[in-house]
DNA sequence: CTGTTAGCGCCTTCAG
DNA sequence: CTGAAGGCGCTAACAG
C-alpha cells in the first residue's frame, strides 16, 4: 500500500542499504548510483518513514522549544528566531532537516513536564526551554531530573531567559540580565524625580518576575528609598514598598487592574514600573481611564521592548531585550551549529530605551 | 541501558503485550496487574519509546499547526488556543497525549511543504494550516497534492482562517470572513464621511489579502466611489482606487512606509484601511510624524482587534475576528473532539469594532 | 483477561 | 563503493 524503502531500491535495482545511504548523505555512494535512486525516489514520491528511522537510529530530528505563552510576542520572537535558525542549518542535500516546533505550556507547570516527557518519547534531538522558569522547588527539581535524562539520552538541552539549572553539563544557557536592565530603569524614573512608584510585578513565582523586582528593588534601596525600615525622609518605608508593589500575569489585563490598585492603595505615586509592555499598556489605559495623563501626571515604563512599543501614544520607556538574537542563538546552540560560551553560560545585556512615556513627576521633588 | 518495555514486563511478572495494554489503556486489563504494571514503570522510570511505537502502530500522537509569523499574536492566539483545546482532550488516563506543536513557516511556500513533508515523515495525526493561504498556483497545487495524500495516509487535516482547498473529503475548513468584515469597515468610514480613502493591503499574493481588499473595493463601489472608468462627481476613478492601494508586509513598518507613500500619492485623502491592527499601528506613527492627528485629520482603521487594540491611543477601530474561538474549534476538530460542520467548511463572521480612530474627515462633504 | 508470535520500515555492522 | 542480514522497541492479531 504506502511505498518504502524497499520498492525504491527494487525500482532503482541497489539494495535497500544503498537507497537509505543515499537518503541520508553519510556514506560515500557513486553518482551515478545516486542519481538513479533520487530519480526512482521522486518517481515512487516516496517519503521516509520517520519512525521507523528513529527507531532503527535511536535518533530523531525534532526540535522542541518550550515557551510559556505563545501568544505573547515576547516568545514569538524568541521562538521564530530559534526555528528560523535551526531551518536554516547548512545543508549540502536533504537528511539534516530538522523539525523546530514549539510547545505552549500556558505557564503550567503540569505541561512543561508533560511536553518534556512527549519530547522525551520522541527521543528529540534538542530542546530548548525558553522564558522565565517557575520557582517551585518541587518543579524546579522535577524539570533538572527530566533535563538531566534527556541530556544522557542524547537530546541538547538549551535554556534561553532562564537563570541555569543545577542538572550536569552539556545544558548550555542564555540568560537576560533582567536584573541590570530592571534597575537601570527604576535609576531612571529616580532620577527624573520620582520616589513614590508602583510596580507591577508578574506572576509571583517566575524567576523573570524575581529579577526584574530585584533589580527595582536595588535601585531603590541604592537611593534611599523604601530600602529600610525607617522612613528616610518621607522617602517611604520597607513597607511602603510592599505596599507599592501589585502581583499580576504578564496580560494587558493585569496591567489595568494592577493599576487601580495602586492608585487606591497610594494616590500620590508620580510613576509605574511594569513588568513588560503589555502590561504597561494596559497600566496607560487605567491611568487615562482615571482621567490622568501619561506621563504628565503618571510616568509609565515598560521591559522588553516589543515591536509595538516605539508607536504607542506616548511611545513607552522600556527596556531592550535582543529577542530575536537571543532566539537565533538559542536555536544555533542547539543543533551545534554554534559553539557554547565559556562556561555553558552567557548573560545577555538588557538596555534602557527611554522614550515619552516617562518624564519627571507634576512636582518634581 | 536504555529500559524498555520488556524490563518493565520482566520486573512485573507479565508479558510485554500486557504492559503495552495499560500503557494504552485501550484494552481492559485487570486492576491488580495494572497496579503492578504503573508500578514497575515507575520504579524502573520507564519512558514509552515514540518511534517504536508510532512504527508498530503506523500512527503518531504528532499534530502539527503551520503558521505564517509566530510573531504575530494573530497566529499566537489560534496557534495557542488550538494547542490548548488538543491538550486538554479528555482521557481518562493517559494514553491519549497528543503533541501539539507549532511549526512557523515564516510565509515561505517552500517552507510551508518541507514542515507538511517532515509532518507526513512523522506520520501526523493531524495538521492545522491557519492563517491566509499563498496564492500561486503552482504551490497550491503542491500544497493540495500534498495534503490528499496526508489525509490519504490517515492524518486529519484541517484548515483554519483560509478558504478550502480542493482536495478530497476529511479536510475541514474554518475560513474567515474577511471580505464581509472589510466592506463593512469601509462602509462605516464612508458613512461618516470619508471618499478618499487609503488602502494599505498585505503581500499580494495572499488570500486574506485579496479577500480583505475585495470587501473595501465591492463597498467602494457600492458607494460609487473609484468603482468605475470616469469620474463620477469627483469621488475618484478607477485609477485612483489603484492609486490608493499599496501593498505591503503584515508588518509595522510597512503600515509607516506605505501610509508615507499613500500620503505623497494623495495629500488630501482622510482616511487609511491597513491590512491589519499591527500595520495600523505603523500607519498611525507616520501620520503622526507628519504632524496630523489621528482621527482629526486622517482615520485610521485595522482589522483583526488584537488585543493591544483596544489600549493604544486613540483605541483603534478595526474588525474583530474570533481568533480564540476558531483556534481552540480547529484543535478539537482535528483530534475529533468535535464534528465537523455540514459541508466541512464553515465561514466565521467578522464583527466591526468601532472606536475612537475614525471619526468625519475635517471637512464633511 | 493474559501470553505468544510476528512483523512495522529502516539503519548499520559486516563482508565482498 | 555496494549487498546481505540482524535487530531497534513496540503493537496487534491470535490463541488460550
Amino acid at each position: 500500500m504506502t511505498v518504502t524503502l524497499v520498492d525504491v531500491a527494487a525500482r532503482a535495482r541497489v539494495s535497500p542499504a544503498t537507497v537509505s545511504r543515499v537518503l541520508n548523505g553519510n556514506y560515500p555512494v557513486a553518482a551515478a548510483t545516486r542519481e538513479r535512486v533520487l530519480r526512482a525516489v521522486d518517481e515512487l514520491d516516496y517519503v521516509l518513514n520517520g519512525p521507523a528511522s528513529s527507531l532503527a537510529a535511536a535518533t530523531s530530528d525534532l526540535v522542541g522549544i518550550l515557551v510559556n505563552d505563545i501568544a505573547d510576542p515576547f516568545f514569538g520572537i524568541i521562538a521564530g528566531a530559534a526555528q528560523t535558525a535551526i531551518g536554516e542549518r547548512v545543508t549540502g542535500r536533504a537528511g539534516g532537516e530538522k523539525l523546530a516546533v514549539v510547545c505552549n505550556t500556558g505557564g503550567s507547570a503540569e505541561r512543561e513536564l508533560t511536553f518534556l516527557t512527549l519530547l522525551q518519547r520522541q527521543r528529540a534531538a534538542a530542546v530548548i526551554l525558553t522564558g522565565g522558569a517557575l520557582e517551585d522547588p518541587r518543579h524546579t527539581a522535577a524539570v533538572s531530573a527530566k533535563l538531566a535524562k534527556l541530556a544522557a539520552g542524547g537530546t541538547s538541552v538549551v535554556l534561553c531567559g532562564r537563570p541555569p539549572l543545577p542538572c550536569g553539563p552539556s545544558t548550555v544557557t542564555l540568560t537576560f540580565d533582567h536584573r541590570g536592565g530592571s534597575r537601570r530603569l527604576t535609576e531612571h524614573l529616580i532620577a527624573l524625580g520620582h520616589r513614590r512608584i508602583g510596580y507591577i510585578a508578574g506572576p509571583p513565582d517566575r524567576t523573570t518576575t524575581r529579577q526584574r523586582l530585584e533589580g527595582h528593588r536595588a535601585a531603590l534601596a541604592w537611593a534611599g528609598i523604601g530600602g529600610s525600615d525607617v522612613d528616610e525622609g518621607g522617602h517611604g518605608t520597607a513597607a511602603d514598598r510592599e505596599r507599592l508593589t501589585v502581583y499580576g500575569s504578564y496580560e494587558r489585563c493585569s496591567g489595568f487592574d494592577a493599576t487601580l490598585e495602586l492608585l487606591s492603595r497610594d494616590p500620590g505615586l508620580t510613576a509605574i514600573a511594569a513588568a513588560n509592555d503589555t502590561v504597561a499598556l494596559g497600566a496607560c489605559a487605567a491611568l487615562r481611564e482615571q482621567g490622568l495623563r501619561v506621563p504628565e501626571d503618571v510616568s509609565v515604563a515598560g521591559f522588553d521592548d516589543l515591536p509595538f512599543s516605539a508607536d504607542t501614544v506616548p511611545a513607552l520607556t522600556t527596556v531592550r531585550l535582543p529577542l530575536h538574537m537571543a532566539g537565533r542563538r538559542a536555536g544555533r546552540l542547539a543543533v551545534g551549529a554554534e559553539k557554547p560560551p565559556p562556561g555553558e553560560a552567557e548573560t545577555i545585556g538588557a538596555e534602557l530605551v527611554a522614550r515619552a512615556s516617562t518624564a519627571p513627576p507634576p512636582r518634581a521633588v
